[in-house]
DNA sequence: GCGACAG
DNA sequence: ATCTTGTCGC
């Protein structure tokens, strides 16, 4: 009989998981900490990361979690790792750390090499969440990484709404690195809608993961775009 | 009850 | 995440 991941936790375990997320949280970083992203042209950064957990067809526990390591701003691929894993928790929105981010951590610790100035990015939100900790948040707490999330979708949250409104400003977005803020209820900036490259109508959602300020995140996501998707975020997924 | 729901 | 069909542009 083939192991299958349950479908939804008891609510006994999204309480824990909140509290989790909320003790962690006060150790989010929300600006620049690193010299090279204050410069106009990232000088003194030579890597950019991308980690993702796919999964295998047909199968609710095997996945694949992966880390890529690109040169910037050249982009080429410079380091890889992939690892069969059995995922043991369900997808929920609002918990998807608790799903992936252990592998990623994983991922990072067998990065030995460690480029000093490496920057992660997380296919899924920071600081764009119902709780104020996406998984970009979380995997840069465990490994003290600047993350910078980047969400293919709106995760509608706080005051969020896909309206009308919201797909006008998707519509003047004009050039590749045109972007709108998106604003949550209290008047706080979660994010940013970032048109990733001249020949995309669909924007990407950039918001902080750690140790990094949303300005450099959705500019060095800009940079590290080839195509719709960032490189890093790209070649890790396939 | 209804819509929404990162990956 | 996945699946599916159609359509447009190069």
């Amino acid at each position: 009989m083939a192991a299958k991941v349950a479908t939804r936790p008891p609510a006994e375990t999204l309480s824990l998981w909140k509290r989790e997320q909320a003790r962690l949280k006060a150790f989010v970083v929300d600006r620049d900490t690193e010299a090279w992203q204050r410069d106009p042209a990232f000088s003194g950064l030579q890597r950019v990361g991308g980690v993702d957990v796919s999964f295998v067809k047909g199968d609710s526990v095997g996945a694949c979690a992966s880390l890529v390591v690109l040169s910037y701003p050249e982009l080429e691929v410079v380091y890889e790792d992939c690892r069969m894993v059995s995922l043991t928790a369900p997808y929920v929105s609002g918990f998807l750390a608790f799903r992936e981010v252990s592998f990623m951590v994983d991922a990072v610790r067998r990065l030995r090499e460690k480029e000093p100035h490496l920057v992660l990015f997380v296919d899924g939100n920071g600081v764009l969440h119902h709780r104020g900790f996406g998984v970009a948040c979380h995997l840069g707490v465990l490994t003290d990484l600047p993350c910078i999330g980047v969400a293919k979708k709106l995760l509608q949250v706080d005051g969020l709404e896909n309206s009308t409104l919201h797909k006008e400003k998707i519509r003047l977005l004009r050039a590749g690195g045109d972007s709108f803020p998106l604003m949550g209820g209290s008047g706080t900036v979660l994010g940013m809608a970032l048109r990733s490259h001249d020949h995309s109508t669909k924007p990407l959602y950039v918001s902080v993961g750690h140790k990094m300020s949303l300005e450099a995140a959705v500019r060095l996501t800009h940079g590290c775009c080839r195509f719709r998707i960032p490189e890093p975020v790209r070649q890790v997924g396939g």
